[in-house]
RNA sequence: GCCGAAGUGGCGGAACUGGUAGACGCGCUGGACUCAAAAUCCAGUGGUGGCAACACUGUGUGGGUUCGAGUCCCACCUUCGGUACCA
């Protein structure tokens, strides 16, 4: 019979969907520990479609859910999509049709794509982010956001009605109050100083600025910084929480838990007050090394310090002005393009360094950041590698506090000289100032460090200090298509958010989707829409901003949990049931900001009892990224794959003649190296595709794509087709013990790899028992069932109608997954490897339980063993029972 | 520079806590079927030497630990991903 997979699987499709096999309940009849949440990440419905790249991850969860359903799991398995996005938007701009529009086609072959791979999802939970009854509940969450304040004490955020307002605010008045309250909210409406992008007329995160200057959306290098007020989150409040959450994420990938550590980045240090010299001010510094104050030989404020104008001093107001202005114009990228030499400007004004009084010049240099720490900093540059290489260029002085230790002796010679930076350990020198009740002399660094903190505090000079990367998270957007804040800014300057009866406040239709100029949302635009008016006629504006991709998809795997609930965002109830996501997997490149922000979310929720863990997801599993060849010439450059042509395993630009170079890389329309999943389906079926993509490599791994791959995995499922499927192979008569035993080592080995992720090795061995199969040219029924459902995760539609061959009349979908039987692992004998001195020599068979003293006198005594005895003396003989026998002679 | 991951046949990749390196698949070679090709099936396939049995060699490089190292330790090289003066 004729592998026909098209017909194989619009059949075994259409019968899911229509008995909604794959419908999912809160059935209390299942246990916690017999329920599974499986979660993709849900994709962009980009205009291109589906992309090999995505059914990767989605194959690997769906054989994890379909393994799960025949282990007795009830599974939580759904399907969504990330709508909210630029390219619609900007198609809107050029054609004028409505981005929903766009966005419900893009879903809708989407949705197709997927379907046809034969996914279970359980598709009546299917979500949008578009979709108003979808962010009724994001804008919703936006408020409880706005509504909270972050309760230090306790390390939790409350209600904003909590906040304890100090009596010295409450007699200023309501105002005053409110300004209180504003500034410890989570959410906050402020000046900031963001990205502009010139070409999308958007603000943009500072992390979607690439490393060259460049938006990260549209690749234009048209970026500056303005100051803008913006909708801001307060993520650093929690930065200690989630940097603390990571270390309860066992089953997290070490190196995304270390991406996120670095985000966060937790230094501990000390403030500390430097007072100006002929001055009123004090310019506080964050520094991680407190115990190198006596070796501050200068200071430095970041150019945008609101302290430059008033310390610079007349003489150098002019050359300052100048210097910070051309700070200002630079982009990120020329900061740190000219990294290797530093730039600066003395501003005349000294600070007395408060351990020893000593005057101290202070510049200003672009080195030191505004965004952290205090935005200036004190520069030790004996041990600070940055302000050795700055006092170099400057001939400031460099005074070495701490002798090395463990260095070699010509290094300490020249840490000791000024000659070279040291920021190890090591013990201090010069460190002491008796009139000041301060010596750290002979201490290292840890009992420094500690010594001047409590010095400084006992002095309230300074203190100690715990400071982060983490910066507060900019959420407006100038676009569009996003969701709108439930935010009105009143007449008088007050801002209010909704009340929750009036969510969703929906988009409202406009004429042209055109961004003001001005930096303005085509919100703008919206005419009445903006207008509101409260009880006591005060008017009030709309918010114009809208927020940004990430906050659709900082919480829909709750919304999945009860995706039509219009009274609340889920139930909680359900949420109880199903929480948290058992297992996420999704692309690396989520690895920071997505995880993190959702992270964040979630532990707001938490604190405020929406939902019950701490943490969203309990595993991730990052799936590598799918490449394909491409060619270039030896000069490097790239040509499309429509003009190269192979011969003899070699490959030759059809328009020159040159040899080119293979090469992997990244599918693209330019190199014209795209797999279209679709072409893929309708040549080897989505059984082949899902089969081949898991077959592969290691789901993590990065990997080239190969047709002959594919073709690969098609021949395996012919051959399972063509096998299984004809009566005359498949006997009723008692099972083979060979058969026995491989068909247990597959059941085994099938079962380890789903629970381990590591599918090419299952498939291989499944590979190995359809092999032995068609060389016996018989199998038994049994057996061949509990094949089929082993087979069933990978291949499901083949799986299925070979069931339904074998005279089964329902899905195997919930059938039980077979259990090895140790009985047919065990073996009686074992064929050692025999070796003398590491190296393998022959083989020789001899029973398991065969004492190892036995085995010994055995190979010694074999005549294969003289040649390698003879003449020499056998020193010692290890025997290893089941693995090897090694010989030693000398 | 720093952080992370990884280097195994012609290619994708196997190898459990140190115990037969190269499972499985692709490709290639030979054979069967065919007028022929494709498809399919059978056999072989790390390299070198040999008619062969077999021997030597072999997991990025150089050392080390061990009876035994792809696996552990030290130093280095290369590739990929992330990040960018974080005080």
């Amino acid at each position: 019979m004729e592998y026909n997979f098209t017909r194989i699987e619009k059949k075994w499709q259409k019968y899911w969907e229509e008995n909604k096999t794959f419908k999912v309940t809160e059935d209390p009849a299942f246990p916690k520990e017999k329920r599974i949440y499986v979660l993709d990440m849900f994709p962009y419905p980009s205009g291109s479609g589906l992309h090999v790249g995505h059914p990767e991850g989605y194959t690997a969860t769906d054989i994890v859910c379909r393994y799960k359903r025949m282990r007795g799991f009830n599974v939580l398995h759904p399907m969504g999509w990330d709508a909210f996005g630029l390219p619609a938007e900007q198609y809107a701009i050029q054609t004028g049709t409505h981005p929903s529009v766009t966005t419900n086609h893009n879903c809708d072959t989407f949705r197709r794509q997927i379907k046809s791979l034969g996914l279970s999802y359980d598709w009546d939970r299917e979500i949008n982010t578009t979709d108003p009854g979808y962010y009724k509940w994001t804008q919703w969450i936006f408020i409880r956001l706005y509504n909270t304040w972050f309760d230090e004490k306790l390390q939790k955020g409350r209600h904003i009605d909590e906040l304890e307002i100090p009596q010295e605010i409450k007699v200023k008045g309501k105002r005053e109050v409110r300004e209180y309250r504003d500034k410890k909210r989570l959410a906050y409406y402020d000046n900031a100083q963001v990205w502009w992008c010139n070409q999308c007329k958007i603000v943009c995160a500072n992390e979607e600025i690439l490393n060259d200057g460049s938006h990260e959306k549209c690749g234009s290098k048209e970026v500056e910084r303005r100051n803008l007020k913006q909708w801001m989150l307060r993520i650093p409040l929690y930065a200690e929480r989630l940097l603390e959450g990571l270390d309860d994420l066992t089953e997290w990938p070490e190196s995304v838990k270390e991406m996120q550590r670095n985000w966060i980045g937790r230094s501990t240090g000390a403030d500390v007050d430097f007072e100006i010299d002929g001055m009123e001010e004090v310019l506080k510094v964050f520094t991680t090394r407190p115990d190198t104050l006596f070796g501050a030989t200068y200071m430095v404020i970041a150019p945008e310090h609101e302290l430059v104008s008033k310390l610079v001093t007349d003489e150098y107001k002019k050359a300052v002005k100048d210097y910070v202005k051309a700070a200002s114009l630079k982009s990120d990228l020329d900061r740190t393009d000219l990294a290797k030499e530093k730039t600066g400007i003395f501003t005349g004004r000294y600070a007395v360094n408060p351990v020893n009084g000593e005057k101290i010049p202070v510049w200003v240099a672009d080195y030191v950041l505004t965004g952290y720490g205090t935005g200036a900093i004190m520069a030790v540059p004996a041990h600070d590698t940055r302000d050795f290489e700055y006092a170099k260029k400057f001939n400031i002085p460099i005074r070495p506090i701490m002798d090395p230790e463990g260095a070699d002796e010509k290094t300490r010679r020249q840490v000791l000289a000024g000659d070279a930076c040291w920021t190890e350990d090591g013990i201090y020198i010069n460190s002491a100032d008796p009139s000041r009740g301060l010596d750290i002399n002979g201490l290292n660094k840890e009992a420094g460090i500690s010594k001047i903190i409590g010095w400084l505090e006992e002095k309230g000079i300074g203190e100690a200090k715990v400071n982060y990367k983490l910066r507060d998270w900019l959420v407006s957007r100038q676009r569009y298509w996003g969701e709108p804040f439930p935010v009105i800014h009143w007449e008088d300057g007050e801002i209010s958010v909704l009340d929750d009866y009036e969510l969703p406040l929906k988009l409202p239709e406009l004429e042209k989707y055109q961004p003001g100029e001005s930096g303005e949302s085509p919100l703008a635009n919206a005419g009445n829409w903006l207008k509101v008016k409260d009880k006591n006629g005060r008017t009030g504006r709309r918010e114009t901003n809208t927020m940004p991709q990430w906050a659709g998809s900082c919480w829909y795997y709750l919304r999945f949990i009860d995706p039509q609930n219009d009274r609340e965002p889920f139930s909680k109830e359900k949420e109880k049931y199903w929480m948290p996501v058992d297992l996420y997997i999704g692309g690396a490149e989520h690895a920071v900001l997505h995880l993190l922000y959702s992270r964040f979310w979630h532990k707001v929720l938490y604190d405020l009892g929406i939902v019950s863990t701490d943490e969203p997801y309990t595993k991730l599993y990052n799936q590598g990224m799918i490449l394909a060849y491409a060619y270039e010439t030896k000069s490097g450059s790239k040509i499309p794959s429509d003009e190269v042509e192979e011969r003899d395993g070699r490959f030759f630009s059809r328009v020159t003649g040159e040899e080119l170079n293979q090469i992997v890389a990244k599918m693209s329309k330019t190199l014209k190296n795209v797999v279209n999943p679709d072409d893929v389906v309708r040549n080897y079926g989505a059984d082949s595709l899902r089969l081949y993509e898991m077959f592969m490599g290691p789901l993590e791994a990065t990997k080239p794509w190969t047709e002959s791959g594919v073709k690969g995995v098609f021949g395996f499922l012919s051959r399972v087709h063509k096998f299984f499927s004809e009566r005359k192979n498949i006997t009723e008569e008692p099972e083979d013990k060979d058969t026995l035993k491989i068909l247990h080592q597959t059941i085994k080995k099938v079962q380890g790899d789903i629970e381990g992720l590591r599918f090419n090795t299952g498939i291989a061995k499944m590979m190995e028992f359809t092999n032995h199969c068609i060389r016996k040219g018989r199998v038994s029924r049994d057996s061949a069932e509990k094949f089929i459902i082993c087979l069933s995760p990978f291949a499901p539609h083949l799986a299925e109608e070979l069931w339904e061959l074998h005279g089964h009349e329902t899905t195997l979908a919930f059938e039980p997954f077979p259990q090895y039987d140790k009985q047919y692992l065990v073996e009686d004998t074992y064929e050692y490897p025999v070796s003398f001195n590491g190296k393998l020599r022959f083989k020789l068979e001899f029973p398991l339980d065969m004492p190892d003293s036995e085995i010994e006198n055995a190979v010694l005594g074999h005549e294969s063993a003289r040649k390698w005895i003879e003449g020499k003396q056998v020193k010692k003989v290890i025997v290893v029972r089941g693995k090897i026998v090694n010989v030693v002679v000398i």
